[in-house]
RNA sequence: GGCCUCAUAGUAUAAUGGUUAGUACAACGGGUUUUCAUCCCGUCAAUGUGGGUUCAAUUCCCGCUGAGGUCACCA
């Protein structure tokens, strides 16, 4: 079956990682049917919503991989995707639950139904408003919201994550479906929303479970064949069991962008925090998700947020891409990432540094820190060398005679490359007598001052022979 | 409080009415001529609790506990 799908969020901000599985899973399903996946905005919250919030959300789509067949710019046969344009469309169904009887106007004021369900709180009673129906509504015009008319009953629903499910009559209210500002409620225009477009399968948080059974009543009353339900489970905040959310500090996704994260990683890791498909993989391109997805396999529970295991990935990802599509396409994906003395380097030499640091990377922005040398000369600093935990033992006049030798063997070699820089070292040890660890570090430390770096020869060969003397002699005169 | 949902190591998960309860991340230890990382090897670590059904339950059923959601003119 050719699923229809959808992502319909409120452009009230940014998307985070909280909530942009309810625009994965949908994708992964509508592309593996040969459906349709549909982009829709629900804007019909004017207070909440935010400038700009639209573009924020294609963009963070687009980075994803996740491309939709219809939405607010790319239009489509059901438009418009603004649920803020489509308001004649919600009146129109409205006038016919007005006209069946089963919505009435409802002037009451906030302040009387605020009282009534005061009433109830102390009494503790459940509040639900259809006990508290005003008399004679008045004929519906604009200004005074709309309600549907509930007729208490019990449901049983499937739905496609948690099973089969089942609610008493007291899940059943007489709920707003237009505003008094004549927008419809979430709860009343996703249903019309959804069955005009054609929407197979309603994919969402768990948070709507609960008012499920209200949009039963809903479909019954406009006769509708019920769409498929899908609920997602939360994910979690990292420490506490918490929906993760803004309030807790969660990221937009494209901060992850910012952040060096790859977009490949970042799908990965979210659509198998709560789905897997029953193997032992662990990676997952986007092709194999769009193969292997299943509704049955995910998760019933939500699931913590672990951003270790997401840089992880990550780190897996960078490592894939390298292998299986040459450092050419990875370096496409690392341009916003090097260390400013990068800007005047050429692209061999930039290609070079990557192939020999990329297995050391979490994220791309890694580069930053651990590239620095390979573009300008390190400041020279002594105490660095002095304080090794291999050199301290040594004297100065120990660490000027191996930087001596090693410079007077260097520049006479002619082969500058990985291996000859090998040869030369083993040849060093035994001219020196000092172990690896001893020449090496110190070596080491005289061309990059840095924590750490590629294998020794690597680096040499790469900072080129005339970069590799000048440096060890700068360091010879300062020791 | 009412209603609804969920429950395997620290985390994400696999599996089965009978297994030494598997895998990955993390942590810890070890190996690869320095470092950091990769890679490899190893260690630690789980079926929330109490009943019931059964020859046998982590798996099926019930209670409890814990966690989450919802009870808006927000979505």
């Amino acid at each position: 079956m050719k699923a229809v799908t959808r992502f319909a969020p409120s452009p009230t901000g940014y998307i985070h990682i909280g909530n942009v599985r309810s625009a994965i899973y949908p994708y992964l399903l509508a592309r593996q049917t040969e459906g349709k996946m549909i982009l829709r905005i629900e804007d019909t919250d004017r207070e909440r919503f935010v400038e700009g919030a639209t573009d924020l959300i294609e963009d963070t789509l687009k980075w994803l991989g996740l491309d939709w067949d219809e939405g607010p710019i790319i239009g489509g046969p059901n438009g418009p995707y603004f649920q803020s344009e489509r308001k004649d469309i919600y009146l129109a169904w409205a006038k016919k639950l007005v006209n069946s009887g089963r919505a009435y106007a409802d002037p009451t004021p906030k302040e009387q139904i605020d009282a009534y369900r005061e009433e109830c709180n102390q009494k503790k009673i459940p509040f639900l408003y259809r006990n508290f129906r005003p008399e004679n509504p008045p004929e519906w015009k604009p200004g005074i919201p709309l309600r549907f008319k509930a007729e208490p009953k019990d449901y049983d629903w499937h739905d496609e994550v948690m099973g089969d499910l089942h609610a008493g009559p007291e899940a059943l209210d007489d709920i707003i479906i237009i505003k008094k500002d004549g927008f419809p409620t979430y709860n009343f225009a996703h249903i019309v929303d959804d069955s005009e477009m054609g929407v197979t399968h309603v994919m969402r948080g768990v948070e709507y479970l609960s008012s499920t059974p209200n949009y039963l009543a809903l479909y019954e009353a406009f006769n509708l064949k019920r769409p498929y339900f899908v609920s997602l489970p939360h994910i979690l905040g990292p420490s506490g069991n918490k929906k993760l959310g803004k309030r807790d500090g969660a990221k937009s996704v494209t901060e992850y962008r910012e952040d060096g994260i790859l977009p490949e990683a970042m799908l990965n890791y979210l659509a198998c925090l709560g789905w897997n498909d029953g193997s032992e993989k662990e990676i997952y391109t986007k092709a194999e998700l769009i193969k292997n997805f299943s509704l049955d396999r995910i998760q019933k529970s939500g699931a913590r947020y672990d951003e270790t295991k997401l840089l992880w990935l990550n780190g897996e990802w960078i490592r894939k891409i390298f292998v299986e599509e040459g450092v050419d396409e990875l370096f496409k994906k690392t341009t916003d990432f090097w260390p400013a003395a990068a800007k005047t380097a050429n692209e061999k030499y930039q290609k070079k540094v990557l192939s020999i640091i990329y297995d050391r990377l979490k994220t791309l922005s890694d580069l930053k820190t651990m590239t620095d040398y390979f573009f300008r000369d390190p400041e020279v600093n002594v105490d660095l060398i002095v304080n090794n935990k291999f050199l301290k033992k040594l004297s100065e006049a120990d660490l000027e005679n191996m930087l001596k030798v090693t410079v007077k063997e260097l520049s006479v070699l002619e082969n500058w490359n990985a291996d000859s820089l090998q040869e030369v070292f083993n040849r060093l040890l035994e001219e020196t007598g000092k172990k690896p660890a001893e020449l090496f570090s110190l070596i080491r430390l005289a061309v990059s001052f840095a924590p750490f770096s590629p294998a020794l020869n690597l680096t040499l060969e790469t900072l080129g022979q005339k970069t590799t003397l000048s440096r060890l002699n700068a360091v010879a005169r300062a020791i």
